[in-house]
DNA sequence: GAGTGGTCTAGACCACTGT
DNA sequence: CAGTGGTCTAGACCACTCC
């Protein structure tokens, strides 16, 4: 019902009957329009607003918005499925790991002075696919210098034994470094999509990862 | 009261009270349990399963997420507000304006045989900001041919005089072209982040753009 | 002050799905 | 079949904010 109520308010958004900043009945006229209870027009609407194609006041009323659609939902790889869902075959190895001082590119943002560093390569039916650089904090997790990471991704292992609170996530383009082009085995300087990010738990930074994916990757979201 | 109840619940989860993979109790026990209605509690639950902290079931209940937080909520750029709220000045460049055969690797996309191309320059503080190649069906807005475009980006306009319904945006990384390295005055072969936009309304693709960003444009989100 | 959306309640029925 | 979440209702009070 209140899905149906939705469709037929994004129509009349989709076909001008209502455009972009006209004010709209409100819930109580709609609720005798539709025929049901004013809650469920409010469902509907409420979704619609979450969406981004209203915008809803107290006592001004609910308005359609100006710049329909301002979100899109990315789903966060988790990289295993990524490339299963291709119908490819998943296999990852471990390139380095140890404990060792932060980057001073990255000091700042960690705050913290050492770390466990760990590298890895994801690869899809056998070819490079993903080098992961990730730095996790052996103060916020000192359970983590007890793990070899050969058989399990630090990915893996992170959702089962962090407790995270918040974080970041950043998307660009990079210029492939010398050591990304001989793991990714692509040319130094070819671009590379970039994704980094930052966990935090109560205590401040648990780990910060840097994923570069082989040039020509593209991360799509329906809107 | 609801709010309270989702800070609530994630704080469990959290904290590891409610460790991923837990069932937690079901919606009727933690009525009794915060003292409101099972509907209180469905609206808390139903918002951290949108989130992406639980995954619900009927008869299977509700289980905290093993993989938590996989969706990153981005906002989609509208250039000029992007520009300005970071303080700096916002203006615009008309570089072409014209009908013309759509180029082949858009064809398939777009299935239209031609269409008006739009490519500007959007800057912030007179600096090279965004190079935006667009291309509008003039089947689908017939209107669009008596736009020049000089004094409104074929964002705005869109905006003011397009239906839609649907689309995808997808981000990636891509080396400049000969014409992007002039045009935003960088290397040819630099890393841009590029992000590519088609928007659909009842009857086919209303318009395609390629946005390409300076080199070291970093699109982030809060997780 | 008054109109609007935001939320809560108590109760009900239904749809799905694990057992 | 039975337990769980999904939704709807009718009514209520409140918080915000425009006038």
């Amino acid at each position: 019902m209140w899905e149906r109520i939705r469709d037929e308010v994004l129509e009349r958004i989709q076909n001008r009957v209502w455009r972009p900043g006209d004010l709209i009945p409100n819930e109580e006229d709609l609720a005798v329009e539709f025929g049901c209870a004013r809650a469920t027009i409010n469902r509907a609407l409420r979704q619609l607003s979450d969406d981004g194609f209203l915008e809803r006041k107290r006592k001004a009323g609910t308005r359609v918005a100006l710049t329909p659609v301002r979100h899109a939902r990315l789903s966060i790889p988790i990289i295993k499925d990524e490339i299963e869902s291709s119908g490819a075959n998943y296999s990852y190895a471990l390139i380095h790991r140890g404990i060792a001082v932060v980057p001073t590119h990255l000091a700042l943002r960690l705050k913290m002075d050492s770390a466990l560093c760990v590298q890895a390569l994801h690869l899809s039916d056998g070819q490079p696919y993903l080098y992961e650089d990730r730095w996790i904090s052996s103060t916020a997790l000192p359970d983590v210098l007890q793990e070899s990471f050969e058989n399990i991704s630090a990915n893996e292992w992170l959702v089962r034994n962090a407790t995270y609170s918040e974080g970041e996530i950043a998307f660009q383009a990079e210029a492939a470094t010398k050591r990304d082009s001989e793991i990714l085995n692509v040319k130094e300087g070819a671009p590379l999509f970039v994704l980094e990010r930052t966990t935090r738990g109560d205590e401040g930074v648990i780990t910060w990862v840097r994923m570069a994916y082989l040039p020509g990757h593209r991360m799509v979201s329906p809107i």
